[in-house]
DNA sequence: TGACAGTTTAAACAGATGTTTTAAATGAGT
DNA sequence: ACTCATTTAAAACATCTGTTTAAACTGTCA
């Protein structure tokens, strides 16, 4: 035979165990942080052995990096970048997209945030994986919002002014998710339930838009100085 | 003779024990983190024993709260809120004001810029220590600029709307620090000297005053949607 | 000089950490 | 039934953590 001696539910076949760690690392490291999370607690979410991390993984760190790469895929899989975008969409509603998707990801309840949790972590405490990810991921969103942004200011824009308009528009979002713990203490009515998050959109979008097309009036004529 | 037995300078007197602890531990929670920062290495720089941060602190979470708190003057002081105003300024100016003094904290290479660097740990990974900050400065940092804010969007402008984009423009601020690693690695061309740190205040606000006065427009006069 | 409170010191404590070791179990191929 | 590589398991490893202990030292006052 070649089923299991046991319960199948409570034992997993070889090749799984893997995975079910690399689920259990990323709740954890999200949680946590990578230095915080400790290789037993994530070894004990999985039910798997201590030894099976530097087994399956050779050490904890390659073990971070996989997680990260896997939080990733969980993360654009839910809500992909071109967010219920028609091929022809304005530039002002591919920027509404791009910051409502953002939005979404951060406040998602389940596996989908975990992604934007361990970023905000390796924004303060830079692992190895951090090189990698902004070549692979966050390069690629930052041309994607520069596109959009060039067609909002004119083709005469300068490179550094698309540059740092991209910035202050996803500073805005990331906001929300790097200074939680002081929004939810500082204005504790504020509830982020999917109408929330659309007045949210609404405002950064709105805000960004009204500055955006503002510049595009003040470079493009030569007349307030 | 009330001369100490050895080099004045190198062996600090009782009272000055407690300072020189207080000066390293700022400097290791700001480069490393509250749990990443040890009290060895922290004694070890303030040239002091182990049992030192027990002593005359405790434990180590008193330290850094005392720590997280003469930061905070330390930063003030050389930056006060009301950077070189003058009593009649304009909403744009204060707003500028505010921009460029936080700026200044934020990437000021002394001592300055240890606050910063601990409420950004904060914001990440909270300790006991965040319920009073915000009450103490976050608070009062936030009422000033919905002050400034106000003046800026007019009488009409609502509760909600002033809050946002309160938010708006500190996140703008906020995000150079939360993501220097990605922005360093992002656009490593990037320089941020005293010119460049006026370039950048210069955008943020224009950024955001050309944003208010549009949005101003629109909420003050019901023609465009 | 002697007593005393304040402070510093080296050593040890108990607990948690990532990793390694060694042995046992597993399952497929012959 | 035996072999063999793969995988799991419990225990131990060395190191680091914050904190405590108990003795030594300090300068001051009597």
């Amino acid at each position: 035979m070649s089923l299991n001696t046991k319960d199948p539910s409570e034992e997993a076949s070889p090749a799984e165990t893997r995975q079910v760690l690399l689920e259990a690392a990323v709740a954890v490291f999200a949680e946590r942080g990578f230095r915080a999370a400790s290789v037993r607690e994530i070894c004990q979410r999985a039910e798997v052995n201590v030894a099976a991390v530097n087994y399956h993984f050779g050490d904890k760190e390659s073990l971070y990096a996989e997680a990260l790469k896997f939080a990733l895929r969980v993360a654009h899989a839910k809500y992909p970048a071109d967010l219920g975008l028609t091929p022809g969409a304005t530039p002002a509603a591919r920027l509404y997209a791009f910051v409502h998707s953002f939005l979404l990801r951060i406040f998602d309840e389940g596996r989908a945030s975990w992604h934007g949790k361990m970023m905000s972590r390796e924004m303060i405490e830079p692992t190895a994986a951090l090189d990698g990810l902004v070549q692979e991921e966050i390069r690629p969103m930052s041309e994607r919002l520069s596109g959009i942004i060039r067609d909002l200011l004119g083709r005469k824009a300068g490179e550094e002014e698309v540059r740092q308009c991209g910035m202050s528009v996803v500073s805005q979002c990331l906001f929300y998710e790097h200074c939680r713990p002081v929004i939810t203490r500082l204005f504790p009515d504020m509830k982020f339930t999917p109408r929330g998050l659309e007045r949210l959109a609404n405002h950064i979008t709105r805000f960004s838009l009204a500055a955006l097309e503002q510049l595009a009036r003040e470079t493009k004529p030569r007349s307030g100085r």
